[in-house]
RNA sequence: GCCGGAGUGGCGGAAUUGGCAGACGCGCGGGAUUCAAAAUCCCGUUCCCCUCGGGGAGUGUGGGUUCAAGUCCCACCUCCGGUACCA
């Protein structure tokens, strides 16, 4: 081939470097900060950022960053001051796996990792300031996730505001010692330190969050997890349960990835009831006054107070702390056996599909505040500690799980609510095996109920609670599903605690001054079987005296991985503040976020733990809005050409690095984009790539002379023709639309048919071309800024103006009208658009294959779509 | 089990939100160009029947509403994703 054909070719292996280069070395996508920006309204538009895996990019991060990156291109050209950048979540487990086998410092690896991922980005064109990249593990990043520990650490969450505060406004009640004092302070900490049976991986080598426990086994590795006591520090995210619920209904997010959220949270409204333990049985009553109220009663909480007539026993949790005392002495050995196994089973146990109910009789009994009928106390493990009061009353009619409970231990069923006849019919309604016992979970008419008999549920409910207040039994009681937030690893590679544990016991805050922390170096990373961390090994680092010769040690757990990307958002906007996490006047201008594109598998976990974070950062006044993530958007899976998640196993993955080699980053974005819409889940083609390959071929060869590289000579300064105009203006509107839409497969197939059309004109209009290479730019931004530059533009057109379109000029002359008799197509007719009803009737009878199919007979009625149809009944 | 999402040609997917089903692309068939091939260009391509002209069926299944249903209603089937006794 000779240098002269060369010059024409559509080369992507030259443009794209070219360009690449070009961006990179024009600092082209730097974002000015606020004061810098003019009039221009500002667009923050944020990726979730990679772990840098070894294994580089998968074909799955393209998807969102390309998304993402068109949107963020057309913002810029719409005139809008765009904040679009790109950083590395980088702790985390394969990095530190890597160190234990190798010795090599994860922080190494990481950097390689990151510089290769780097690379790839790059290599796709992305419009990233690479000047505000971030990477978690930077001691300059780390210092401010520590700062942000210690402001959680030293703050307190006031109730009645529903805000949190800082710790030095605690109110603290009269007449406590100083040690008193101090346990009170640090139990109203929003981070404290708990000992409490955590989900213990040994395989891992870590305790998990129980977010990250899926089925009894780990979420990565699928190793299994066991309970285990252990000290743990832990973030009292359950504070916020309201306001992140609440927060959710302003937010444009899908439905349901916001249903998700809240049914993590779990609201439930109900009653708490006061259950008297019956005196009568050899037990003696004990005093453990719950906020005052009542003694020697067991709490329960229940969503159905409605149903307190058909609580036929009481069943507690094996770990309630009241098991003991109500226990008699003819149960105590077979109680004692129960809750040895119940404490043994694991999560896996405890999630046993078959679901099979266990429990042991107490001998104890309680009375039914309601009817004053005594009740036998049960302990069973589908009773948890950790939820409502740790005890419930058993109405075996009205819940499913009683119900089994009822049956497998022949305990009286009662039936207090009569369902009507629609919920009857309902799979609401459950049968026992006799037949006759059923189980309904429903709303219905209370039946047994004494003086509430005849009311329906819900005000049943509302007069029962009254009841109970009136009566001192009990009260409205609301509960949440979320649990607080486990925040400590055993773990090397992660960020250290500003925390020191003294000698007598005391926990003592580093202050800011002393950040960051940095982690140590270490000869061996190996996690303890019995859970001492790594960092425990770092004796030199962990040993230390304080300024009055304290003796203390370091705590030597680090945070999760999700503590750097709960705030990295903020980060972005001002990435080497050194005296701040984040400028307040910057994050008062960037804020909210205004796109987050991510994959949906941080649905619950990221997503609601940084919202928290916002929202605490909010209470003290840092940030000044009350939710981060204004507009979210989940990118679908992309699948293997064999219809199967992508698996090195399967041999089905895809690699971007082959594809951009092959075909170009400009051919990768547009087919990622062309496969399908963004949120749907599709499966990888090849050859839908050489598809896409094609048609920027042509697009190039629309304009380009491929003997020469110049301009081609039927490109002319001339006004379009009609449908050249018509279909030129129709392009600029549905690719305006549908890049606001995120519809972008549907934008590209526009293009083509643009792409078609122009390619069989002798004569193309220069001014219609340069509108279409500047409506594809977004999408093929190598291409575009290439033939730009070829059609006599000097500067790039990353800022040029997007271009209008006209209404008029989009619109159809003529309109092609189907004629129906009785809703089947029988002729087209060809009719002015702006035809009058009348005339589309007259031409509609008038067409010869409609009086055919008439065959004589007379038009009862006849329905005009304008401009699309005619439908005859006849 | 429960909660989401989805079922449209050989394939990926389009269809003014009730108005011509199958845009656009892939694949396939035919033709042009070529010594030949690749590339490119043109034509065709839902299925069935038919000699041309044409006719019939058709959006997971079965019913319904409507002049008109992929789209709305009722019942069900299948696949994918999430979840696990939260009283």
């Amino acid at each position: 081939m000779t240098e002269s054909t060369d010059k024409g070719r559509y080369d992507f292996n030259r443009i794209e470097p070219k360009w690449q280069d070009h961006w990179l070395n024009n600092r082209t996508f730097k974002t000015p900060n606020p004061n810098e920006s003019g009039d221009k309204p500002k667009y923050y538009i944020l990726d979730m950022f990679p772990y840098p895996s070894g294994a580089g990019l998968h074909v799955g991060h393209p998807e969102g960053y390309t998304a993402s990156d068109i949107v963020s291109r057309y913002k810029r050209m719409r005139g809008f001051n765009v904040l679009h950048p790109m950083g590395w979540d980088a702790f985390g487990l394969p990095a530190e796996q890597y160190a234990v086998q190798t010795g090599t410092h994860p922080a190494v690896t990481t950097q390689k990792n990151i510089d290769n991922m780097r690379r790839q980005i790059q290599s796709l064109g992305f419009s990233y300031d690479w000047d505000r990249e971030v990477n978690t593990t930077d001691v300059g990043y780390v210092k401010w996730t520590q700062w942000i520990f210690l402001k959680m650490f030293n703050s307190w969450f006031d109730e009645a505001q529903q805000k949190a505060r800082p710790i030095d406004q605690l109110p603290i009640p009269d007449g406590l010692s100083d040690t008193e004092k101090e346990a009170y302070i640090n139990n109203h900490r929003l981070a404290y330190e708990h000992e409490a049976p955590v989900n213990w991986c040994p395989a891992l080598g870590t305790v998990l969050a129980n977010e990250e426990v899926i089925g009894g086994v780990s979420e990565r590795g699928g190793h299994p997890v066991v309970r285990k006591p252990m000290r743990q520090w832990m973030l009292r995210i359950t504070q916020f349960a309201e306001r992140l619920l609440d927060g959710l209904d302003g937010l444009d997010w899908s439905d349901s990835i916001k249903k998700l959220q809240s049914d993590w949270i779990g609201k439930s409204i109900g009653a708490e009831v006061d259950f008297k333990i019956d005196g009568g049985t050899g037990f003696q009553p004990v005093n453990h006054g719950q906020d005052g109220r009542a003694t020697d009663i067991i709490r329960v909480f229940t969503t159905r107070p409605d149903t307190l007539f058909g609580a036929t026993y009481m069943v507690m949790s094996p770990e309630h702390p009241l098991v003991d005392t109500i226990t008699t002495d003819e149960h105590k050995a077979a109680v004692e056996a129960y809750k040895e196994m119940a404490s043994k089973k694991s999560d896996l146990d405890r999630t046993d599909l078959t679901k099979d109910k266990t429990g042991q009789f107490t001998g104890g009994y309680a009375i039914n505040p309601v009817n004053s009928e005594k009740i036998p106390i049960w302990i069973s493990d589908y009773v948890l500690i950790s939820y409502g009061t740790g005890a419930i009353m058993s109405v075996p009619a009205h819940d499913e799980r009683d119900f089994e409970f009822a049956t497998k231990f022949d305990l009286p069923i009662i039936q207090v609510v009569e369902p009507d006849n629609a919920a009857r019919a309902s799979s609401s309604c459950k049968h026992g095996q006799d037949g006759r016992a059923t189980c309904f979970t429903g709303d219905g008419t209370a039946i047994n109920s004494g003086e509430f008999t005849g009311l329906k549920t819900p005000e049943f409910k509302e007069k029962i609670a009254a009841w109970l207040a009136e009566n001192n039994f009990g009260e409205k009681a609301v509960n949440y599903k979320l649990r607080d937030w486990l925040f400590s690893r055993q773990r090397y590679w992660g960020e250290p605690f500003p925390i020191l544990h003294t000698e007598d016991g005391r926990v003592i805050a580093l202050d800011e001054s002393e950040l960051p922390l940095e982690l140590p170096a270490l000869e061996d990373y190996k996690p303890s079987e019995s859970g001492e961390p790594p960092l425990a090994k770092a004796t030199d680092w962990v040993n230390v005296t304080l300024a009055d010769g304290t003796k203390a040690r370091r705590e030597t757990n680090t945070m999760p991985q999700w503590a750097g990307s709960c705030w990295y958002y903020l980060r972005y906007m001002d990435p080497k503040n050194d005296v701040a996490a984040v400028d307040f006047e910057k994050q008062k201008y960037w804020l909210p976020i205004d796109l987050y594109i991510g994959g949906a598998e941080h649905a619950v976990l990221h997503l609601l733990y940084s919202r928290f974070w916002h929202k605490l950062l909010h209470d003290l006044g840092f940030v000044s809005t009350q939710e981060p993530y204004q507009k979210l958007i989940n990118q679908g899976m992309i699948l293997g050409s064999d219809n199967q998640k992508m698996s090195k196993s399967r041999g089905n993955v895809i690699n971007p690095d082959d594809v951009v080699s092959e075909y170009g980053a400009d051919s990768m974005r547009l087919y990622e984009m062309f496969m399908g819409p963004l949120e749907a889940t599709k499966p990888w083609s090849m050859q839908g790539v050489e598809g896409v390959y094609r048609f920027l071929q042509r697009a190039w060869r629309a304009i380009i002379n491929p003997e020469t590289g110049d301009l081609l000579d039927c490109i002319q300064k001339t006004d379009p023709d009609e449908p050249t105009e018509r279909i030129l203006h129709q392009t600029i509107k549905k690719v305006t639309e549908d890049i606001e839409g995120f519809a972008f497969n549907t934008a590209i197939s526009q293009m083509m048919i643009f792409v078609n059309h122009i390619s069989k004109l002798e004569i193309r209009p220069k001014a219609a071309m340069e509108k279409f290479v500047l409506i594809l730019s977004p999408l093929a931004p190598h291409l575009c800024e290439e033939l730009w530059q070829r059609l006599g533009h000097t500067d790039s057109l990353a800022y040029a103006e997007w271009p209008a379109f006209e209404a008029d000029k989009a619109k159809e002359k003529e309109i092609e009208l189907a004629i129906q008799i009785k809703g089947k197509t029988k002729d087209k007719i060809t009719i002015a658009a702006d035809a009058t009803e009348e005339t589309t009737q007259q031409m509609a009878l008038a067409s010869k294959k409609v009086q055919a199919a008439l065959d004589g007979k007379k038009a009862k009625k006849i329905i005009v779509i304008k401009s699309r149809l005619v439908n005859i009944v006849a």
